[in-house]
RNA sequence: GCUCCGUUCGUCUAUCGGUUAGGACGCCAGGUUUUCAACCUGGAAAGAGGGGUUCGAUUCCCCUACGGAGUACCA
């Protein structure tokens, strides 16, 4: 059996939404799975709507997600002569044909169908005029598609779909100004690049058909189709701008971890029994278009943080302060100091399981990235009035011989505890707020262990002492 | 208008003619607890509507409704 090549082909229009970091998604893991190659092509022969600055976006958001392409990207711009030179080769086989109509002939006949109710298909006189009559006037070249008769795609997701070619029009292959137009492209590229299995949005469906045309008149082996379902947005209508469809990059800065973000987008209209969480290697295996659904999802905020909390928890702690440091990168926060990152290194193993994002877990670890003085929050203040103030100076000379076990630290804070007929409740609100400024944090234990002894007192006989120090 | 595709709990989905229609997220209640989170237990929650086919339909077929896509000298 041959390799499997798949391909992703954006347009470079604009950001890579999370429609299309999913079609990506899908054609790496077929690809990946399988030992094939995932090749990347920008389909930026509409020159007035590409930029330079979308397909930088693309790029970046497909680094991000961790989808890696073999070979370099391709310009489908830049092969437009190999294009050229098909549509003149389907010239020569009389598979296509020189149209000389305008498009004012054209948009003449579709008003007139239109008014009449029959097909707006255009219809060109061209089709089989003798070249002896041919005006000497710019042409487009349009496919000379089979009038009767039925195209069958085969498709991996959408089963048989039959379409009769009286509904398919002689599509345009090259502009009157002689360049190619995207439906040559993509065939004539996907062939050459050698694309097996063409897995992409079923808006695309219809295409396909058309599509075909090309591949049969070449004499070209077709690829396998897959077409898959849209997502839609929470409200289920079709992603838009107005809708939520942000690019990936505003996902990457709202602090979502890529392996999250793969797990939730593979499983969005693919699955795998009931299999929810999965690791890459497992998505890899698992993944084919049999278990790709019909219809199309919704995006949902609340399962993706799920799922990326999930994975935030088995992350390991190098890779992980790794991720927090990119993160911070992206969303303009500053750069770590030594003592930050040593502190926030040691306190991953208590902050991994409960945070959802980025964001959350460096909100967690505000205790081990306060350098110098604790300012509490509002929460954090209302525990740190006289009485508790009054608790932690009485405590602070307790802890000074503590071996700084966690044992140990228990022992001394519970029978502290105790011994002023408190609950340990009672005083850990306090520590929380000296230790950390916020009323909601890691345990004490844990904080005090990260920090050290000698800083957590510090903190504590600051707190004790109020802003008096 | 025409062509094509779709429709199971709020959401993502399982089921490949016979199930008390399962799981996950979210939600609600209870438990645990050192705050938050996590965790444990329990709960509410679904086959768009109508016809067939069949001993039996969520599953196969048709119609309707609703949603989506295509129908460009855009991609």
């Amino acid at each position: 059996m041959t390799q499997v090549v798949t391909r992703f082909a954006p347009s470079p229009t604009g950001y890579l939404h999370i429609g299309g970091a999913r079609t990506a998604l899908f054609n790496w893991l077929y690809a990946r799975g399988r030992g094939g190659k995932f090749l990347l092509r920008i389909e930026d022969t509409d020159r007035a709507r590409s930029t330079p600055e979308a397909t930088e976006a693309i790029l970046k958001g497909m680094d991000w997600l961790g989808l890696d392409h073999d070979g370099e990207a391709v310009s489908q711009f830049a092969r437009a002569d190999r294009h050229v030179e098909v549509a003149n080769e389907l010239l020569a086989k009389g598979a296509a044909y020189k149209c000389f109509s305008t498009q004012e002939d054209i948009e003449a006949f579709r008003e007139k169908a239109r008014a009449e109710g029959t097909s707006t298909h255009f219809q060109s006189p061209w089709r089989d005029a003798d070249p002896s009559t041919f005006p000497d006037a710019p042409f487009v070249v349009r496919l000379k598609t089979p009038q009767d008769g039925e195209t069958v795609i085969e498709d991996e997701v959408q089963g048989i779909v039959r379409i009769k070619n009286a509904n398919l029009d002689d599509m345009i292959l090259l502009r009157s100004d002689a360049t190619p137009v995207y439906m040559l492209a993509v065939v004539v590229d996907d062939h050459d690049m050698g694309v097996t299995h063409v897995i992409r949005g079923d808006d695309h469906l219809n295409n396909a058909a058309r599509q075909m045309g090309i591949y049969t008149a070449m004499g070209w082996d077709l690829p396998v189709y897959a077409h898959i379902p849209l997502i839609h947005g929470p409200d289920g209508k079709k992603l838009s701008k107005r809708h939520g469809a942000l690019g990936v990059e505003e996902y990457q800065a709202m602090g979502y971890p890529a392996a999250g973000m793969r797990n939730y987008l593979a499983r969005l209209g693919w699955s795998h029994g009931d299999d929810e969480f999965f690791t890459d290697d497992q998505a890899k295996e698992w993944f084919g278009t049999d278990g790709i659904g019909k219809s199309p999802a919704r995006f949902d905020f609340k399962k993706l943080e799920n799922i990326c909390g999930q994975h935030i928890a088995i992350t390991d702690d190098a890779a992980l302060l790794q991720e927090i440091v990119m993160y911070r990168a992206v969303a303009g926060l500053p750069d770590l100091t030594d003592v930050q990152s040593q502190r926030l290194n040691a306190a991953l193993y208590c902050l991994k399981d409960r945070a959802k994002t980025f964001p959350e877990l460096i909100e967690k670890a505000h205790f081990a990235l306060i350098e110098g003085a604790v300012v509490p929050d509002e929460k954090a203040a209302k525990n740190l009035d006289s009485v508790s103030r009054g608790i932690l100076s009485s405590l602070t000379p307790q802890l000074q011989n503590a071996s700084w076990s966690r044992d140990d630290l228990e022992t001394v804070l519970n029978r502290f505890a105790e011994e002023n007929g408190m609950k340990f409740g009672k005083l850990a609100g306090p520590l929380r707020a000296a230790l950390a400024g916020r009323a909601a944090t890691p345990s004490v234990f844990d904080m005090m262990l990260v920090l050290g002894k000698e800083t957590s007192l510090e903190r504590l006989t600051q707190a004790a002492t109020g802003g008096d120090s």
